[in-house]
DNA sequence: AGCCAGCGGTAGACAGCGTCTACGCCACGC
DNA sequence: GCGTGGCGTAGACGCTGTCTACCGCTGGCT
């Protein structure tokens, strides 16, 4: 019981979440991770069945931090409902251009197998947290809300998703995704507060 | 020369937009298409140098087909811009509900280099269609055409994606897409005539 | 004290993958 | 009639995920 007092499930995950964040989505496979937790190759195994099975919990890992993200944000941006859901969506942009790699896999459903990655616990506490800023910022004659931050939430997916991929800054000529993500927000909420 | 005529180059993309589309992204592997193709595991190689050169190819296929289905439903559609934006939205959401293995290839950067995808020349006339679309829906007192197309066609890539991975139905309680369509279509270029 | 079960990790095998290389065949031009 | 080059074959290599047999150690029971 040196130093790695953590077991080895533990260690794992923590080695394939520094190595996606490090070398991308494609980097994480079974052995490689086992090589660098200094484990043989079959070990992993006796704590994910298959290769899906660490995977999803990596993503997992990945949830849990943009979400941790986003709270932190909300945290300092103690303002209205409007400019606190804007701090929320820059760090969302922010996220997925800062970790690219995880952010891929976090939505790589061919790779995760919804039930492996139990979506409700993962990724409904973000929604939840964004539902709740979309009900206060909500004008009369909006959609539900429910609707609205859908609508809102996928447009914010969609910007980071068709940013990184390129075609994005290509075709509006944009240097940064900051204008994007404006119409958007004036586009679901209204003209933005003085 | 008996039936196939046509070159290996070109079969062997078609048995790739073929299998791309019955088992998923994944089942695309360089061995499998040659396979099918009745040809040696080596043989691709002399038409596309890599995997990712397959892909990409069979990624262009895919833009294509897209492509024309949506200029196809704007001819049957000959309405007002609102009207006819609203069915080249749901074009590309059925596309993507429909062909999802091929709609998630076309958005792999990770698989495709887009040096070799060659976006300008795949992604842009999709886009131009759209902008046009937008530029003439578009009120005084919206975003510039670009970025509001930007904005727009983010927000139904992000209702395509979030919703094939099943988040969203589960976050928004709604069993389709529509009424997320409706709202995108609401928020970014005004309530619907009627 | 002695034994025995089981947990946790090792190590070898297997099929499949992408890539590389050497080799053949067949048609065409000189 | 012969050489040459395009096109496809076939075997090898190292990598992958998965399966299986093994082995040491530790804890509990008799």
């Amino acid at each position: 019981m040196s130093a790695d007092e953590t077991g080895l499930r533990t260690r794992l995950v923590a080695v394939g979440v520094d190595l996606v964040l490090r070398e991308g989505q494609s980097a994480i496979s079974l052995r490689e991770i086992a090589r660098r937790a200094g484990v043989s190759h079959g070990a992993p195994r006796r704590y994910f069945p298959t290769h899906v099975d660490l995977l999803s919990a990596i993503a997992r890992e990945g949830f849990a931090d943009l979400t941790a993200r986003v709270e932190r944000t909300l945290h300092d941006v103690d303002a209205d409902p409007r400019t606190r859901l804007t701090a929320l969506a820059r760090t969302y942009l922010d996220f997925a251009a800062t970790h690219r790699g995880m952010f891929e896999l976090m939505f790589r459903h061919d790779l995760l197998d919804s039930g492996r990655l139990r979506l409700r616990e993962t990724s409904l506490p973000l929604f939840t947290v964004l539902a709740d800023l979309v009900a206060q910022a909500r004008r009369p004659t909006d959609a539900p809300t429910a609707v609205l931050a859908g609508a809102l939430w996928a447009n914010l997916h969609g910007i980071a998703q068709l940013w990184a991929w390129g075609s994005l800054p290509l075709a509006t000529g944009a240097t940064d995704d900051d204008t994007l993500l404006r119409a958007a927000l004036e586009a679901h909420l209204g003209p933005a507060p003085a």
